[in-house]
DNA sequence: GTGCCTGCAAACCGTTTGCAAAGGG
DNA sequence: CCCTTTGCAAACGGTTTGCAGGCAC
């Protein structure tokens, strides 16, 4: 997909206000592909420093509502933002070695049709992150 | 299932100590059956009211190291212990209500087998919940 | 000019840690 | 009696909030 997004003209369009903050958020996402809201100021900073983490994470969350950016929890700390923009993917958390491995969303289609079939549940199959062994932490 | 795990036993095997704390912590996720730590806490302390939350912690770690309890995070705050008898559930998380949902932890078999055979992924399916709207929420 | 948005600092929640005392083996 | 385990209190990481001033409109 990659669809490129307009946040002037979606803020506009929301009625709120477009700031060089929110572009700086919106960017830093984008560049990290992967960011916790901490990692996102820093990045952020690196262009302008005088932003605060607090309008970071009220940045993320105004975006996130517009839905330009979306969240996984790798089920530890800190939440991992993503842009829009980028195709679903899910992340498999070993709880060995605690990596993190990217592979399609398409994985668990059979999953989403049986969760709407018998609960009529519309899952959002990026949000969750799974749990389990890696292969080379596998005996 | 729900096999009969004798607790003594089970500590005295791994070298560790007995104590009451254990033991009521243990009885206190049995009879939630869900709960976050300070839930089980709480739950403690009308038997105990000694027990110090940092106790419940470090008890859940070691509980949860013997294989006696097992826990899921639910995405947002605290995470929710379960007792290791209780049978293998996914929890389905609303976004719009918060409701949570049990259901078969058999639904994502596919999905499992699938991340075998494409990662070699061991996935630990009862520890992740999914997010998405519920039927009651959906337009 | 009006009021949304920001920076700052303090509060907040869930969790972890250092330490001395208690108690299980 | 030793050494694990506990209770307590303080520190911690991540996040939220109240407020006064600044900036988009």
């Amino acid at each position: 997909m990659a669809a490129e997004s307009n946040l002037p003209a979606t803020l506009r369009a929301r009625g709120y206000r477009i700031t060089p903050q929110r572009q700086l958020v919106l960017d830093a996402v984008t560049t990290l592909r992967h960011g916790t809201p901490d990692e996102i100021c820093a990045e952020v900073q690196r262009s302008a420093s005088g932003v605060n983490l607090s309008t970071v994470y009220r940045t993320l969350e105004l975006l996130e509502g517009i839905g330009m950016v979306t969240h996984t929890h790798l089920g530890h700390g800190a939440p991992t933002y993503h842009a829009a923009t980028a195709e679903a993917h899910l992340h498999l958390v070993c709880r060995t070695c605690g990596a993190v491995t990217e592979t399609d969303a398409a994985i668990a289609d059979e999953l989403v049709a049986l969760l709407s079939q018998q609960h009529g549940f519309e899952t959002d199959v990026a949000h969750f992150s799974i749990y389990g062994r890696c292969r080379t932490c596998t005996p």
